[in-house]
DNA sequence: ATTCAATTTAGAACAATTCTAAATAGGCGG
DNA sequence: CCGCCTATTTAGAATTGTTCTAAATTGAAT
């Protein structure tokens, strides 16, 4: 096992605590899931991948596992379109550029001061989401021939 | 008719037109719908609504409709959690804040700039939301009781 | 009027998510 | 270490949201 891995794990464990979770290998699996492949997977991609090293894992569990990250701020759910919701573990601030033609998430970094948004009195602001639909320079190239 | 429903009416008709679409009275009832009671309603919730005024409408077309009214700009898909896609017909720039405690959605306007958002090289961008997360006032004051 | 494609319809099919009840596992006080 | 209590996991059923299908209808353009 690499350092990095004890790291994650180390935040892992904490940040569940801290969220009144428990630490579990399921949990720990799916949030190496996240970690492996940063292509923000759908819940049922997290199932396969979660299932290849935890062959008995179940479908409820990765949305038990998930859930749980999302609360503990080990990752967030991303909802870009009808469908299927995909989840993502990069917690910096950062918006999601989408491409419409080829589905592929980018995500890109809000440098400097977030946007500066006008917001109803009284509200309290938990965390936002940024998603800029587009087509993606690769696609927008086939387009053109 | 009022003025007002006229206007619509004319709107609907040539942007429908614009997006290679036919003007329908399916379309009509939808989009009337989305205009009378501006709660960002869910597909299922407008077929209700437009149930009470055509009672034959079907589901299928509800959504029909909806994708024609989004593809002619003429109303936005608003996709904040897990579960059904709201519609939105305000198309001005705005972002949409969402009470994770009582489901209510905000319309506030984007004054100004726009927020300056980095983006990838080549990404040719077609819209935003902006989906801020959190407590309404309300909820805020009866959270703290 | 005729024709062709878009649209609508009811209902089936499919996909995504949540629920259920029973089994298991973790942490804690004794 | 034991027993207890609660959280978690599991398989599968159930529910919800969305899309598909095939046939009938409608609309616009000849």
């Amino acid at each position: 096992m690499s350092a990095k891995t004890n790291s994650n794990e180390a935040r892992l464990n904490e940040r569940l605590g801290a969220g009144g979770f428990r630490f579990t290998p399921q949990r720990q699996r799916v949030y190496d899931v996240l970690l492996q492949k940063r292509d923000h997977p759908t819940a049922e991609e997290v199932f396969i991948r979660a299932k290849r090293a935890m062959p008995e894992i179940s479908h409820a569990t990765v949305y038990n596992c998930l859930d749980a990250l999302v609360q503990s701020g080990l990752a967030r759910q991303v909802t870009l379109e009808r469908g299927a919701t995909r989840f993502c573990p990069n917690m910096e601030e950062h918006c999601h550029y989408y491409c419409d033609a080829c589905g592929e998430v980018f995500d890109v970094a809000l440098t400097g001061d977030s946007p500066l948004l006008p917001r109803p009195k009284g509200f309290k602001i938990a965390r936002y989401d940024i998603a800029v639909h587009g087509v993606c320079a690769d696609c927008a190239a086939k387009a053109k021939k």
